[in-house]
DNA sequence: CCTTTTATGTAGTGATCGATACATAATTAG
DNA sequence: CTAATTATGTATCGATCACTACATAAAAGG
C-alpha cells in the first residue's frame, strides 16, 4: 500500500542528508551570517543550483543544520534535563557534562553562538535561537521546580536564579570552548559549578 | 614651549571622540562584520572619505573602539582586580558586580561578542579579542595566586579551574545580557556564582 | 596674494553577497 | 517513442561590501 512510489525526474547526485551535516560544520565554525554560500557548496561539494533546489535558501539550510544539530549530534544536552527519576542536580550537572563533552572541539554551541548579533539578514534566525536559548532556562527551572515537587529541592530555594546561574555557565561553556580550552578544562569548570550546588540548593 | 601649535590646514568638522564613541556603540549592537560602513557612517554622522581620513580603515576604528570600551566605559572591569588590599573573593566578586552593571542593557561585552567567529575579514581583529578574553582569564588566576600568597585563599586550591569557572560566568554574563537578561537577573547570576565560593575556596 | 596642508562630498572602484534564468541531462509515466 | 518532471551546470542578476580617486573647500605659512 504505502509502497515508495519510484521518484519522478532526474534523480539527486549527493546524499541530501550528508551534505546537511557539512552545512552544519560550516555553519558551527563560522555562523549563519559568516557562512557564505560559496563556503557551503565547497563544503559540501554541490553548486548553488542543487542547494537551492534541495534546501530552498541559506535561511532554511540553517534551520535544517539548527534541528540536526540540536536532534542528532550524539546524545542531546537537554534530554538530560528530562529523566525524572534521578535528583534535579543529577540532571543538570548531567547536561553540563554533556555540554563539555560536545563543545570540547573548540567550536561550541550552534544554538548559542550560531547568529549573535542581530542584523539585517538574520533577523529570523536570530529569533529563533534567542528562544531557543530561552527555552533552555526555562527547561532548567522547570526541573529544578519538579525536583521541589520530589523533594531533592528543599522549598525556599530560588529557583529562577539558579536556573539563570545554571544557564549562564551552559552558555559560557561555549565561549570557553571557541576559545580553545581543552575539554579537561570545561570539565573541570563543570566541577566548580557543581561544587556551587550546595551553596545554591541547600541540602 | 610646548604650546599646541595651530593646526594646518581645514579644519575637522566633526569631534573624533563623539564620532568614536557612537561607532562603539554601533560595533557592540552588530560585532565588527556586522557592522557595515553605512551603519557607521550613519550613526557618526560623517561620511566614508571622513572616516577614513580620520581613522584609517574599519579595522583601525574598531581596535581604537575596543580601546575606549575597555578603558573609559566607566570603572574598568578588571581594574577590579587589581586592587591588592582587599581579598582575593572580594576582588573577584567586584569584577563580576561591574561586569553586571555595565552588561545590563542588553549588549554584553565587546570583547566577548565583538567577534565570535573567525573569517576571512576578521582574522587580526579575532586573534586580538581572543588574546583579550585570555589575558582576563590569567589576570583571575593570577589574583588568586596572590590571595595565596596573602593567606585569604588557601594552599592547595585548584587555582587554574576556579579562574576557568569565574572566566566562563564572566563571559557567560554577555550572553544573557545580549539575550535580555535583566540588570537585576545578572546581579542575581552574580550572587549564586559568589556563593559558589566557599564551596571551591574552602575557608 | 600664492603655496601648502588637511578635510569634505560626490561618485565611483572591483569584489563578493544571496539568489536565479536558462539550457541541458536524466529519470518516470503513458 | 513522446511528454512530464526533476536535477545539474553555467552564467549570470542586482545589491551591498570595504574602500578610494578626484575635485573642491577651508585653514596656516610665507
Amino acid at each position: 500500500m504505502t509502497a515508495t512510489a519510484k521518484e519522478r525526474g532526474r534523480p539527486r547526485k549527493f546524499d541530501r542528508d550528508h551534505t546537511l551535516r557539512q552545512a552544519m560544520e560550516v555553519f558551527l565554525d563560522r555562523g549563519y551570517d559568516g557562512a557564505s554560500l560559496g563556503d557551503l557548496t565547497t563544503a559540501m561539494g554541490i553548486n548553488a543550483s542543487s542547494l537551492y533546489a534541495a534546501f530552498g535558501c541559506k535561511e532554511a539550510l540553517f534551520r535544517e543544520a539548527v534541528d540536526l544539530y540540536v536532534n542528532a549530534a550524539g546524545p542531546r544536552t537537554l534530554d538530560a534535563l528530562a529523566v525524572r527519576d534521578v535528583s534535579a542536580r543529577a540532571a543538570v550537572e548531567a547536561m553540563l557534562r554533556e555540554a563539555a563533552r560536545r563543545f570540547g572541539n573548540g567550536r561550541g554551541c550552534l544554538v548559542v553562538l550560531g547568529a549573535t548579533h542581530r542584523t539585517a539578514d538574520n533577523e529570523a534566525v536570530f529569533h529563533d535561537l534567542t528562544e531557543r536559548r530561552g527555552q533552555t532556562q526555562v527547561l532548567i527551572r522547570q526541573r529544578l521546580k519538579q525536583g521541589m515537587a520530589a523533594g531533592d529541592v528543599p522549598t525556599g530555594t530560588d529557583i529562577g536564579a539558579v536556573a539563570a546561574f545554571y544557564t549562564t555557565v551552559l552558555h559560557g561553556l561555549s565561549l570557553q570552548a571557541r576559545d580553545g580550552a581543552p575539554r579537561k578544562q570545561l570539565s573541570a569548570v563543570v566541577d566548580c559549578a557543581m561544587k556551587a550546588w550546595d551553596g545554591l540548593v541547600p541540602a
